[in-house]
DNA sequence: CTGTTAGCGCGTTCAC
DNA sequence: GTGAACGCGCTAACAG
């Protein structure tokens, strides 16, 4: 014969609750979840036995039992870029606001290990799914897809989303930067690009940039477009390269705000003036371009608005309360500052 | 009557891959968690099964049903600051490489938000906790110790911890870093703070400043300490406001590092010569100091090693492997660069 | 408004 | 090396 199991776990049980109020357990349950539900008295009877055992109730098994989990599952490339940074604390601000939970994974901008998280995090039943990247293996798209959970991706606007999808247009960003230096009379545009392997952001940014210059009528030319590693130290690289390839350029586009500044400074340090000699732009507005001197010209990407906007898609969809567009396709600004300012005046017809 | 509840629920159970693969439930079970504690036929046709069927385990029950979750609960202030968010990127990668996740939650230096994190957590029953701050309200600090789970404080060296300590000493860091430079031959230190309200690392670090000067026999002038929000507009504000209480300040040490680039930023406005006219003294070595011009003399803060042992701890913990101290204070370095260069040569004597 | 019953999908424990 | 029974702690569904 089996010999009855016996506890030898000390956590608190509702049953232990119900037994020093006085009440079934299931009262418990509902004072706990739905106190409106219960009678004055007995709310008051059951607050009192959960403050004096200093009991905390199993979500795992509540979630089991109700097949529904308080937790959003977060896959960005990494927490180190504030870019990532910033759009998880929006998320993880709004979801707090309604009782839910982040859970993070970096995917390294890797397939393979965003399947892994993908996979990772419906095992532990998230009710919802927010992806950086719109990039995935087929078994990520299938695990996804029959999970039928809110997903929502955002790094990128794409027309194909899982479920939902909240960006802005990188092409159309980086275009209209490029338009922006021609309309300021720039014509040796320089662009440095992010690794454009795994990464459709980098090759929608630069698709725009090459659109740019295709409508202001300059020619593409190959000498003036580099790719670099991430950080300071690649925007180092990349301006040095370009001044060397072609020392009549301009202006420099660059497709990320850090690599921007690590340019400028290597211009300060070589007295090479921005502006002056050379324009220089960045995509993704962080606060540092708009504090160093010369402040920086650049894409303001809303990436809080990003971040609180697919989170309030998850808990609309969890509410049943969404309506609306599955794709949201927010703005951006040019914010244009002292690294583009034309020497004479200002803009030029 | 009851009627029999039916399942309406469509995701997969073990039970449907055990019938697939013409196996019991529990071989399953076993195939997915500890493949080797089965028969190799079995292996593969247990295998083949799951992923024919794109079965995803409940690890919800799984945990329920052996009390052991695999997810690590992290509270840090907000994601928005780099320094924490290159903790938990730390963090989040040695859990990973363990099978385990990470819930995060921000407690915007507030106690009590901090205490409801920690009661959610425990509800969702992490099984280890890291929690940046060192200041918790009483319920707090019961309900982290009757949950007896792992917990790890990370944002000061406290004698005195919940259970687990992996920090620096910042009252060790500051002092320091007055020492350094007062060896350079400053003897106008002022020192700019963060707030200091709710905010123990703020006020050891002041009292780090203040020691530096003893030690080194300089008066603390209240006029040379000024407390700044932190940020860019923060230190802006306070070297203009140093300056124009004591014209004759040489040095000024800044309790964060943002605070100190936007005040040199100010000065190069201004025309301040940094160093020459003011030098400038930064804590907490980001990137950016070592790339502005001129670089910033900073105290190298161990931020990634404290979010890696932190987590090792944990782990360890639930291996039952650990064995060491249960403080661990980290080293600082303070790092010379151009912003404290003295005008004729090098180092006084 | 409150209580009773019957699982949620697993892992533990034991027997084979 | 494999299977059967039982319960982890809670909530859905229903009866009163």
């Amino acid at each position: 014969m089996h010999q009855r199991r016996t506890r030898t776990v000390d956590a608190l049980r509702m049953e232990d609750v119900a037994a020093l109020a006085g009440v079934s357990p299931m009262t418990v349950s509902r004072t706990l979840r739905d106190p409106g539900s219960v009678s004055k008295a007995m709310r008051d009877r059951v607050q009192a036995a959960v403050n004096d055992m200093g009991y905390v109730p199993n979500r795992l098994a509540g979630s089991l039992a109700s097949q529904r989990s308080h937790v959003v599952g977060l896959i960005v490339p990494g927490l180190g870029d504030s870019l990532y940074a910033g759009m998880a604390q929006a998320i993880e601000g709004v979801l707090s606001e309604h009782g839910l939970y982040l859970l993070i994974a970096a995917s390294h901008h890797d397939p393979a290990t965003e399947e892994a998280a993908i996979a990772a995090f419906l095992a532990q039943r998230v009710c919802g799914l927010i992806l950086h990247s719109t990039r995935h293996t087929d078994r990520a798209k299938i695990l996804v897809q029959a999970a039928a959970v809110p997903t929502v991706e955002i790094g990128r606007l794409t027309q194909t989303p899982l479920d939902l999808c909240v960006s802005y247009s990188g092409f159309a960003a980086a275009k209209a930067m490029v338009m922006h230096l021609g309309g300021l009379g720039y014509r040796r545009i320089g662009f440095v690009s992010l690794p454009l392997r795994n990464n459709e952001r980098s090759v929608e940014r630069r698709r725009g940039y090459l659109a740019g210059l295709r409508e202001l009528g300059l020619t593409a030319l190959p000498n003036l477009m580099v790719e670099a590693s991430p950080g300071f130290a690649g925007g180092v690289d990349a301006v040095v390269r370009l001044v060397q390839r072609d020392p009549a350029i301009d202006a420099i586009f660059f497709a990320a705000d850090v690599m921007a500044v690590g340019a400028l400074f290597e211009c300060q340090r070589r007295g090479w003036a921005v502006p002056g000699q050379i324009a220089i732009a960045s995509f993704d507005d962080v606060d540092l371009l708009s504090h160093v001197v010369p402040t920086i010209t650049s894409l303001r990407i809303p990436r809080e608005e990003i971040g609180r906007r697919s989170a309030a898609m998850v808990v609309s969809r969890l509410n049943g309360t969404f309506s609306g567009p599955r794709i949201i396709d927010l703005k951006f600004d040019v914010m244009t500052r002292e690294s583009t300012t034309r020497a004479g005046g200002d803009i030029a017809p």
